[in-house]
DNA sequence: CATGGGATTGACT
DNA sequence: GTCAATCCCATGC
């Protein structure tokens, strides 16, 4: 589950015109409360439990659609929360979809991206390895990435997991780096404000 | 059947 | 920094 997290990070993933490069992924699994299949199997989670490779699609505070990769074999309730996308292709459409025009504003949050995309809610269950209408593929051609590992956010339950993953030279993850990359960043002098300095 | 919460975002103080 | 918007569904009577 965290190696389909950690690889996807990297990957492009293209659908209704557009596409983007995947700078920022989270794991659930169902052993943990942060995670809808924690309650089981339900209507709600049939997806998580089915085969790996399907898109687990909700819809978070009535409002946005949020887009998983199921991350493990039938049976297991887990996937790969996708959080964050640098644009790399249909770039007009995804602002039209979004109506704001920065680059580093159009696909960098979980509902955001979906969004940009156009993924609604009925694409839940949609194959993304195959030939279905959403498309993962490795994303050659592009710089190499990096990928850093931190702690989740958005969430209230298991909060200390450290299950994030981003990539490090992307200025277009949804918050801010985490804390092993502020560290790092913290070696070079910097002379006027820099990222926020990580609370204790 | 009624109720409450949430893996978010954008607007506002 | 705070706060509302809005809907699916899990939970409890």
């Amino acid at each position: 589950m965290h190696e389909v997290a950690h690889d996807l990070v990297g990957c492009v993933i293209r659908h209704g015109g557009a596409a983007g490069r995947i700078v920022e992924v989270e794991s659930y699994h169902q052993e943990e409360p942060a995670c809808h299949a924690y309650a089981g199997l339900t209507p709600r989670t049939a997806t998580l439990f089915g085969p790996p490779g399907n898109a687990y699609v909700y819809r978070s505070y009535g409002i946005h659609a949020l887009l998983n990769a199921v991350a493990e074999p039938e049976g297991v309730g887990a996937a790969a929360l996708i959080r964050a996308l640098e644009p790399v292709e249909g770039v007009d459409v995804m602002r039209a979809r979004r109506g704001v025009h920065p680059l580093d504003a159009l696909c960098s949050g979980p509902g955001k991206l979906t969004e940009a995309l156009g993924i609604g809610l009925e694409l839940n269950g949609a194959t993304l390895t195959g030939d279905g209408p959403i498309a993962v593929f490795p994303g050659l051609g592009h710089r190499p990435v990096e990928v850093v590992r931190g702690t989740r956010i958005g969430i209230t339950k298991a909060t200390d997991l450290p299950w994030r993953f981003c990539d490090r030279d992307s200025p277009c993850v949804s918050r801010p780096w985490p804390a092993v990359m502020r560290d790092a960043r913290a070696s070079v002098a910097r002379s006027g404000r820099g990222p926020r300095p990580a609370p204790a």
